[in-house]
DNA sequence: GTCTATACACCGATAGAC
DNA sequence: GTCTATCGGTGTATAGAC
């Protein structure tokens, strides 16, 4: 009881040290590429030796799995945000969904790298850091269905429809707005198709 | 001219053992993952030690530059023999094409990776291995065009949802079929729309 | 010309002193 | 908890054998 506090302010402590290393390895990520970070570049930031940061993260894949954790719970916060704002018309919501999503993204290309990418060999997130990137799936997923879009494909064709547009983004023309223009016409082209009865399996049989 | 056949000898030995170092580069790509491809891996696949691989490519990215070249020119050759079994609908043709280039993606992760997304620190193509990567991408406007779909922004965001497609395939679910089988459905709601006249500017003004 | 041997600077990771 | 020292591995450069 005595050393309550004590132990308080000792695990606050050890996280305030973690939270300075993320911080740290998300400025080397933001720099050198999500793959071009190293733990040496990560310790100088935080005024450590190398070694030191393994008193606090596993390995460097603990890191990358904490930065991913991080980067979806971020997400799903703005969506969360985000959510207050929505019509109940679905096509308005989408082209709300995809903006967020887009401009999230082209922000700051490791993070989407991290989030959306296997890119890094050998890393998985952990069960626990992955949680928050299913729950802000889900919540996608729910908003289309209260708005009418009950298919989950179709919600899925069009995450990777914004997902294939900011790729295209990012590797051939980074910083720029070429593919950013393109958004609205493809969630409209989305919403058409959406909107109307899906055919039942491959367009055949007409009569049950 | 005594000398020229002897030259040709070399220069064909030559290209051979770059061959065969491509090769192995493809190999250890795909089973240790494109970034985890190491100098050393490679030659001794080839029988060789890591510095020799200088006499034949001037840098690690140079291979990877080779490779990127050979990987879009494979495609292209794969697209020059479909293309004779289009037909003049403009949905069946996007059948088609994103049938191919989803297959070509998904059977070999590596090299889709190395095509399509900009994930090695510091690599960029030369100006010469991007070459047959233009010109698949103004086939398909080509293609496109011939068969009514003039706008190539909607060519574009067809490329961009199989895109995204295959990453979601690739990072969620390596091996599987999941969003292969969306595949359809998300070609037919583009088909949809593109078939249908764009609105001019985002939708607003009745009369010029 | 082609390849080997050697070296260098860097990486992630571990052991052990303090 | 942080340090130093060190390990095996990496890409890369170069000197020199053949």
């Amino acid at each position: 009881m005595l050393d309550v506090p004590n132990t308080d302010r000792r695990t606050r402590q050890r996280e305030q040290t973690r939270r300075e290393i993320l911080d740290a390895a998300w400025e080397v990520a933001r720099s050198a590429g999500l793959t071009g970070l190293t733990l040496r570049d990560v310790a100088d930031r935080v005024g450590m030796r190398a070694p030191s940061l393994y008193s606090h993260f596993d390995s460097k894949h603990a890191i990358y799995d904490a930065m991913f954790g991080e980067a979806w719970t971020q997400f799903e916060e703005l969506t969360s945000l985000e959510k207050a704002h929505l019509t109940d018309d679905p096509r308005d919501a989408a082209h709300r969904i995809a903006r967020t999503f887009f401009d999230f993204a082209v922000a700051d290309p490791a993070r989407y790298q991290l989030m959306n990418q296997r890119t890094i060999p050998g890393f998985e997130p952990s069960a626990e850091n992955y949680a928050p990137a299913v729950r802000v799936l889900e919540g996608v997923f729910a908003i289309a269905a209260e708005r009418g879009v009950a298919d989950r494909d179709d919600v899925t064709i069009l995450l990777a429809t914004i997902g294939g547009l900011i790729d295209q983004q990012l590797a051939n023309e980074p910083g720029g707005e070429r593919f950013s223009h393109l958004l609205p016409r493809a969630v409209d082209m989305w919403a058409d198709a959406a909107a109307r009865p899906k055919p039942d399996t491959p367009r055949r049989r007409r009569t049950p």
